[in-house]
Formats: structure tokens, sequence, C-alpha cells
DNA sequence: GCAGGCGTAAACACTT
DNA sequence: GAAGTGTTTACGCCTG
């Protein structure tokens, strides 16, 4: 039944393109972004003292943490073609500045994105409104980013198709009940498998994979995954086991996912980077607040104004049937899974859910703005150890 | 050298 | 019937 040939003249054709990929790695680790990424990531939960103190005061990573600090901005806009994952999470994560990607996008346009299929689909879902997507807009939000599928052969619509069938961590879940809305299913990522994907994300060149993945500030949301029952059961087979389920790390337990106690988990950051610097400024923020708190208060503010709370956007809102808008970013969004039919008498379960929506809405607003602490947080810490710095080498 | 992950191609069934 | 979608199998490359 398989290919006879093999590896065939497409795939030789790309050759050069790998080479590309491949200096483009490189690039990615000569840059001073990248390293200054590395040179300031945890490499455990606590690094001795020592060891910790060098890294600290040793004045390259210093140079290069802050030559990283000049790169972003927060809340600058725009969307880095070819990194997108920093948009995960939410439109308001501070971002690094597209300026910093320029080569790169230039580069992205004729070359493969240095990401595997499933995290392209990982981040195609995870970008829309209600992490489910049907294959089609996999599709168009992978061509939107990545530009170099447009000229691509079209075997990699086969491969996001294989990908989504083999990858434990993709769900297929039923569009919106009783209603035929296209062809095929929604695809969502399975929330078990999820911080496994955020690892691998981490595992990127990019260093705005982990550094501006913002930690999920509530428990898993419940999503169309989650409400509907998957359309298979677990059939999957090797691809998942790329994310080893018992070896994962659990994001809503400890959110500091850079800080991995587990010895066999560390080589995914064997190279300690920047990015999980700002992550662990993050995760350092429990010491400033507990992220419990966060959800407590924003759990009752939520609830304080979710009888006519206004300015906070809610999925709700956008709530358009796919059918209406099937190019609409806010479409599938909304619809699957939840019987519209419901919406013209809106029940108490029904406002009930909207609460919960809103609620968990705020939780997230409540992940990032601890993310911006802990961005904060990272940028004084590295303003002042630079200070020290030149204060100590001004008096030698 | 081996295993696992990944990309790719292809065949087939099913749905729209 | 065509096109799109989903599943499965097979193979080669790359990396640890």
């Amino acid at each position: 039944m398989g290919p006879i040939t093999g590896m065939t003249p497409d795939k030789k054709a790309e050759a050069p393109e790998a080479e590309k990929a491949a200096g483009l790695r490189q690039i990615y680790r000569m840059g001073s972004l990248p390293e200054a990424v590395d040179a300031a990531r945890p490499k455990a939960t606590l690094v001795d003292s020592e060891s910790a103190d060098d890294e600290l005061t040793n004045l390259n990573w210093l140079h290069e943490s802050t030559n990283l600090l000049t790169y972003f901005s927060l809340g600058s806009e725009g969307l880095p073609i070819v990194s997108p994952i920093y948009d995960i999470e939410g439109d308001n994560v501070p971002s690094f500045s597209p300026s910093c990607y320029q080569n790169l996008e230039k580069i992205s346009a004729t070359s493969k994105p240095p990401y595997s299929f499933s995290l392209l689909i990982y981040m195609a879902i995870e970008h829309s409104p209600n992490k489910s997507l049907p294959v089609k807009e996999i599709y168009s939000w992978i061509l939107e980013r990545f530009p170099y599928f447009a000229t691509a052969p079209t075997g990699w619509k086969n491969s996001v198709r294989h990908n989504l069938s083999l990858n434990k961590c993709f769900q297929k879940v039923e569009r919106s009940h009783g209603k035929v809305n296209g062809k095929g299913s929604l695809w969502c990522v399975d929330p078990e498998y999820k911080p496994n994907l955020i690892q691998a994300l981490k595992k990127q060149p990019f260093p705005s994979a982990l550094a501006f993945y913002t930690p999920p500030a509530s428990p898993p949301r419940i999503l169309d995954c989650e409400k509907a029952k998957p359309l298979k059961m677990p059939k999957k087979r090797s691809y998942g086991s790329t994310f080893n389920h018992h070896s994962s790390i659990n994001l809503q337990e400890n959110h500091s996912a850079a800080i991995n106690t587990d010895p066999k988990e560390d080589h995914n950051y064997s190279a300690s980077s920047m990015a999980s610097q700002c992550c662990a400024s993050r995760s350092s923020m429990s010491s400033l607040s507990s992220v419990d708190e966060v959800y407590e208060f924003v759990s009752k503010t939520s609830h304080a104004g979710s009888d006519g709370s206004e300015g906070f956007h809610s999925e709700v809102d956008t709530d358009i049937d796919y059918e209406d808008d099937p190019l609409g970013d806010s479409g599938y969004a909304a619809q699957p899974c939840v019987d519209t039919s419901d919406k013209s008498q809106p029940s108490k379960k029904a406002l009930k859910e909207l609460c919960q929506e809103i609620d968990e809405e705020l939780k997230e607003a409540a992940g990032s703005l601890l993310h911006l602490a802990g961005i904060s947080t990272c940028l004084g810490s590295l303003i002042s150890t630079a200070k020290t710095q030149s204060q100590k080498q001004r008096k030698k």
C-alpha cells in the first residue's frame, strides 16, 4: 500500500529548503536573542546559589539579556508572521516586536517553518477563540502565518490531516448538535496533552515560544473538546508518544513550566534561556502573589460584574454561527458544541454557562496580569543586576 | 546501530 | 461524480 518511491522528488526538491531551515536554526542560535534566551533559562527548580550567581553575574549573559529586553515591548502590536505562538493564549499577551523577526520573516516566506505539523496545528487551534477548528481553518491559519505553504506541494495538507488523525494530542469533536456545518469535524487539543505540546513548543528555536506563553491562569477551560465526547476512542498510535503523558508537566499545578524538577525532562531545558527566565520570573511570581488569590479575586470580581458588567470580551459576545461567518475568527469559535437553539431563550443554565465563561476569561486575564508582573519582575531584576555590575566595574 | 519522532506519499472509505 | 475529510499504512530522514 505504501509508497514505493519513499522519498519522492518532492522531498528531494525540498532538500535545499531543509538546508535553509537548518541554516535558519543556526541563525536563531547564533543571534543574541535566542542565546540570551538560553542564558537565563533556569536549569532546575532551584539553581544552586553559586551557579545561579555565576549566571547572574555573567556580563555576557547580562549583555545578551539586556539586548533581548530591548527587543520586546509590552503591548506591541503586529504579528510576527513566523512566530505566532506568542499569541496562543490571547491577543493581549506582550510580544516581541515584529522587528526582531524581520529577517526571519523574509526567510520564512520561502522556507519551511521550524515547527512540526503537530505544533502548527496546535498553534492554529489555540489561536482560535474556542480552541477548536475545522481542518480547513487549520489550513487557512497555517497558510496565513506561513506563506511557505502557499507554494509548497499540497502534500502538506495531507500531513496536517495525517497528524490530526494520528496524533493523540488532537481530538475530533462534533460540530454543533444536530447541525451540519460543512464537511468534517472540529479539532481541538486534548487538554491532557496540552502541556506536552507547550513543552514541545519550548524546544523550538523561537524564544517567544516560551517567553510569552501565558500559563493557564485558570483551571483548564471547559472547551468544546471537553464538553463534547470525542468522536473516537484513543486510537492513535505512536505520534502522541512524543509527549509522554506520564512525564508531562502539569502547568496547572505548577505554572512555572520552565522549571522542571524531573531530571528526565531536564534535557528540554539543557540550555538555559531568557525565555524561561521570563517564565521563571513569572513562576517566581508565586512569591509575589498566589495565583489562587488572583483566581479568588478575579472570581469575585467576575461574579460582581457578571450581572451586567461590561468591557470584558467574552466568547459569547462573538457567538456568531460558523455558518454565517465561515471565515471570521469568531465563527467556529463560539458555536461548536453549543446548541444554538438555546440562544433564543437563554435558560438559567445558559446564563450560568455564560457567567462561567466570563469567569474563565477573567481568570485568563488574571493570568496575563501575572504574566506581565513576571516580566516586570524580570526586567527589574535584570536592570538592578546590570546596575550592580556596572557599578562593580566602575569601581575596578 | 537502534528507536522514536517526524514528514511525506498513497490508498481507501466516508461525507457533503 | 467531484471534492473534501479522515484513517491507515509504509517508507525515509534525522536526531538522541
